[in-house]
DNA sequence: CTGAAAGCGCTTACAG
DNA sequence: CTGAAAGCGCTTACAG
């Protein structure tokens, strides 16, 4: 292999006639450079593909250019789909993701972060649900003057910014969609009632139902906690129902898949009888058959998002953030698939 | 915040009555240091909580603690279970992951491998499955004198290590369980014909059968790909047949879950009338209902043992391994969940 | 708006 | 087996 020697500051330096300082400051969109002076820098930054050395970045301002991203539960497909998108949002801005999973022990999760400030030196922190309603953890950072960024948070605060989405919304539009398709026995399984996304979720729901003026039996509404099995229960008391809704919106998509699959097993064709909508558009909602209509949460851009927080500039520090720059929510889309239709 | 000095490898010579580079040789293994030299300078490193400094370490040594990770569908558990399992040991290691995923035009991850090596310059790579088979990338990764390591590969190289499981053996013994539960007429769905581990895990199948004398008609097997959908396909021919088994082996999970599903919607009762087992324990297996009995893979493990072959300073050539270290095979586990169960 | 000097905390390469 | 010197490629802090 050719060894092509790799340009250092030195040499973009030389070769624009500056020092080395004005090519550091150009590179780190210092302002206080003539715009002349700007323009020939990253020219020959360009020419010579000068690419700053990480690590003498690192030990010269004793900033890590590292982001700590904290989570919980291993097994969603949320996370895994969260992190690898950070991952490759932070490769691109030259930082590293340094990841750590919850324990169930507070205090050990406690002691974790407190390394991970102290040893690694995090630059910031990326807070996903359930861990970011976590006081405790939050209290630590504050202290350790850590800025943080909270995921999908049920709570607002207004020490830090927060990423979300319309989780209200979607599922008004959701139900709404259903009943413009002439569905009005509309049945819903609502999330973990523990997370606030299903507080959200069944209230849009049950906004949607209001302002078409559609009134819902009590037994069309039943208590799930987003796993598979609660859906399976919540679906076998609904589809046993005498006047059966033509239409249920489960709260998450694993809950919907189960749906299905009760209604299969009953011989209630999907989405011929029985109109299916889930939440989320995680992996499993194209896995089963028929594929999952849902709304697909903008995970990616929510991991871009909140690492960019990070890595511009642009907020040194979190505290001197304006209220609207606290808030930051982004668009969910409507994916319709085979497991609801119109009636006809 | 009390800010506690952090301890540099000055203070552990000065403290340790050594100079920096017998500290330094210390904490590198460096062999070339006497024993009580050695255990001195490593109690005051632990009195004084002594970390070295990455970037410090990174910017003199010229090495990047940096292992690449090439991965190919971001949509399976097992890349993101892969994932988290690496990330957590790099960390305990000093290393940090750079994780990239090939495009589907192979001359655009050739590119990006490129970059990796060249701009990055991570110390080595990992290949998960199926990129670990491209040769372009291996003649690119061989040609730049980066040490890689292939996870579950089809084929055998001489030039550098791998880690897979049995899978010839795991579906050996899936198929002997069933068999030793009574069952006798077994069906097996193949997974994607173009994938390495299909062939070992038919052949285990096969095999099983044969040293049990078990004769088993073709339209016990069908062809697959590993998707939900092409397992339900197999599903309805195979449920179809006037004398069907008592028994479905798929793949892989996701064609087990449709085979549960399909059975169930026959009003055939898993695992009362219908035994299914899958094949890898992602999560879709304790995701739909019955749980699905099937094989672990020690992926976790897997993950670790690639992240230390680079972090372990052992071998620091893949071109000196002998043909035994080259193999890493694990030991997989079967999981009896309640999709199975004997013949009555 | 720009620059010369010092230093970040390690390791390499050379001595002995 | 151990050490003194030089340097990795940046940035901070100070000048002007």
């Amino acid at each position: 292999m050719v060894k092509v020697k790799k340009a250092r500051i030195q040499d973009v330096a030389l070769e624009a006639g500056v020092s080395m300082m004005t090519v550091s400051r150009v590179l780190n969109q210092d302002p206080k450079v003539s715009d002349s002076t700007r323009s020939k820098v990253l020219a020959v930054a360009e020419q010579l593909q000068y690419r700053p050395n990480e690590s003498a970045r690192r030990l010269a301002s004793n900033k890590s250019y590292l982001i700590g991203l904290l989570y919980d539960n291993p097994s969603d497909a949320y996370i895994s789909q969260f992190l690898l998108s950070a991952l490759k949002s932070c490769r691109t801005k030259g930082f590293h993701l340094v990841v750590d999973e919850a324990d169930k022990n507070i205090e050990k999760t406690l002691q974790s972060v407190k390394d991970l400030i102290n040893e690694t030196k995090v630059d910031g922190m990326i807070l996903l649900p359930p861990v970011c309603e976590q006081k405790e953890i939050i209290d630590c950072l504050q202290d350790a003057n850590v800025p943080f960024v909270r995921v999908a948070p049920d709570s607002q605060l207004t020490i830090s910014p927060y990423i979300c989405m319309d989780d209200y919304q979607a599922a008004f539009d959701l139900t709404e969609m259903l009943i413009k398709q002439g569905h009005n026995k509309i049945g819903h399984i609502i999330g973990d009632a523990n997370q606030g996304v299903s507080r959200l979720r069944y209230q849009g729901y049950l906004d949607a139902l209001r302002s078409n003026k559609i009134n819902t039996p009590p037994e069309y509404i039943e208590q799930g906690c987003f796993t598979y099995q609660s859906g399976m229960i919540a679906a076998k008391k609904m589809l046993a129902l005498k006047d059966k809704p033509s239409a249920i919106f489960a709260a998450n998509d694993d809950m919907a898949a189960a749906v299905i699959s009760i209604a299969q097993n009953q011989g209630i064709n999907v989405p011929n009888d029985l109109s299916v909508v889930g939440f989320d558009d995680t992996t499993l909602a194209t896995v089963v058959w028929p594929n999952i209509t849902t709304v697909r949460q903008p995970i990616d851009e929510m991991a871009k998002l909140a690492v960019s927080l990070f890595t511009t500039n642009k907020v040194k520090d979190f505290t001197d953030l304006k209220s609207n720059q606290l808030r930051n929510i982004l668009d969910f889309k409507i994916i319709q698939r085979e497991s609801s239709k119109p009636i006809e």
